[in-house]
DNA sequence: CCACTTTGGTTGCTTATTGAAACTGATGCT
DNA sequence: AGCATCAGTTTCAATAAGCAACCAAAGTGG
């Protein structure tokens, strides 16, 4: 068989590229109806027809969906809550950490996308019952974070998880 | 057979779907290479083969793109600043405005996807030159804000933008 | 000025992915 | 039991992605 040699990704001896953390997740969850789920995931969505009315999505892609989800540990299979033995998809605690994820695109999309007088349903902040307010990225120390402050570094190790807060 | 009804996504008369800020959103940028591209353009990338020798992309593939992008007024093209006649694409204030999204990716990367000890390109926080700390998404008022606090409200139309701030 | 390279694409062609619909086989409901 | 619902899988047409070749305009070296 030809082309005995294609797939380079890396190469041995070669400088390895280094892994990007942001397409290692775009590869997981950049895809419009990964998106889409989890959205709905967080919005207490749990089985598989509720998905699909609610997205309107082919089956069979919904399928292929929830299932690599499932694979990328982002959502499991739990028993279902709901005295019937039909099982559910909830989010586990790595898939309920991408809420940044869809806040961000959630708050973008109000900023520029959603025209004055358009219907739709906001998030609203339980504590206070009204749309949540515009969220910001602050660091530890409190100090809000912006694009200007912040620049691509040399490659580094991945460092070990380091216990001390703060 | 033949279930003669069974698109049911909207029907004429009935109460309008309300438009959702995440799908719209999803729309515009849920693409694996979009969200690259967006990443690539935070890191200072300006040109066309720029783009191109970094992702890896199709050249045909990244023309779309671009051109999606600058028509949702995502990026915009200039003279391009280094002499030469060729433009460049640059963010704008809207696409600038995408930079929680991207980090929101990165973070969750580094702590879900990345193993211990992998090579890889941190984001350095200027202002200390160390890896971007876990920045965390805080309310107006300094709380931060987590999953359990919200919940998806009823529709209602878009406020229009309050100039009152707090 | 002329040859040659780089840039920023476009055009065709070949795969891979999506999406609509039909088919299956378990529940669940009365 | 009989029918609807649920959670898929399979099949197949339409769409999109990826690849290679081509091209014009701009830059580079001599």
């Amino acid at each position: 068989m030809p082309d005995p040699d294609d797939r380079r990704e890396q190469h041995a001896g070669a400088p390895v590229p280094p892994t990007c953390p942001v397409m290692s997740a775009a590869d997981l969850v950049g895809d419009r109806w990964t998106l889409l789920i989890l959205r709905d995931a967080f919005n207490g969505i749990r089985r598989f027809s509720q998905f699909q009315r609610s997205l309107g999505i082919a089956r069979n892609i919904l399928s292929a969906r929830l299932s690599s989800l499932v694979a990328a540990g982002i959502l499991h299979t739990e028993p279902g809550a709901d005295g019937t033995s039909y099982s559910a998809y909830a989010l586990t605690h790595k898939g309920i950490e991408l809420f940044d994820l869809i806040v961000a695109l959630r708050q973008w999309g109000e900023r520029h996308l959603i025209d004055d007088g358009t219907v739709y349903r906001p998030l609203l902040d339980i504590r206070t019952g009204a749309p949540l307010p515009r969220v910001t990225y602050m660091r530890p120390d409190g100090t809000p974070l912006h694009h200007s402050e912040t620049r691509l570094g040399e490659p580094r190790p991945m460092a070990t998880e380091e216990p001390s807060s703060i």
